[in-house]
DNA sequence: CAGAATCCCTGCCGATACTG
DNA sequence: CAGTATCGGCAGGGATTCTG
């Protein structure tokens, strides 16, 4: 990935996060290491299809870290990356910054 | 609007930024007080329609102040608010991220 | 000039079934 | 268990037209 062409750095990294499922996938991969269906549990919602291709679209962008096991049954796990760590604290700046402007707006 | 529900309100930003219109709209009102006009000048690929619908939506979360004056032709100026303002420096934060990990991630 | 309304088509995404 | 493939519905968004 990161073959995009764009005057500003923001356009490409929404390109990555826009959507209801990135940032989500994020949050939950904070508690450590998870497996596809420790994914699929703790966001019900989301259909085995977006888990596969949002988890995939991650790790293109380096915020993912894939780990298969041989054997079976199949087991994967994924874990943040070391950026994917990095953007933690951005993505909570803006999650206070919405609620800071909320209180403002009313 | 921010009548939404959710546990964790970065999912109420996505709910705003995401896509691929809204931060590059903010960041061209950086710039200072725009017009419609000028923003679809900005924007050149971003079509007459989407431009009013992500205005309009960036108006109700807060971001964006719309100011109508009277008379013919009509005009209408956008600005960024107080909150809009505060936006700009961690939508670059996440731009730095963004290089940051391109570089670790070559 | 700014924007609302309509039509229409594309592509996203869910559901399902199948593979290793 | 994790992932791929295929089909189909529906909504997002483009082009166009009309109004104040």
């Amino acid at each position: 990935m990161k073959e995009l062409v764009s005057r500003c750095p923001i356009e490409e990294v929404m390109q990555v996060l826009s959507g209801r499922w990135p940032t989500l996938l994020v949050y939950y991969l904070q508690d450590g290491t998870k497996r596809f269906s420790d994914l699929r549990r703790d966001n019900p919602t989301i259909s085995h299809k977006m888990l596969t291709l949002e988890l995939r679209k991650l790790e293109d962008a380096g915020v993912v870290q894939r780990t298969q096991f041989p054997g079976y049954p199949l087991r994967v796990e994924y874990d943040l990356t070391e950026a994917g760590q990095k953007l933690v604290p951005l993505l909570d700046g803006l999650g206070e910054w919405w609620l800071k402007s909320d209180e403002a707006t009313g």
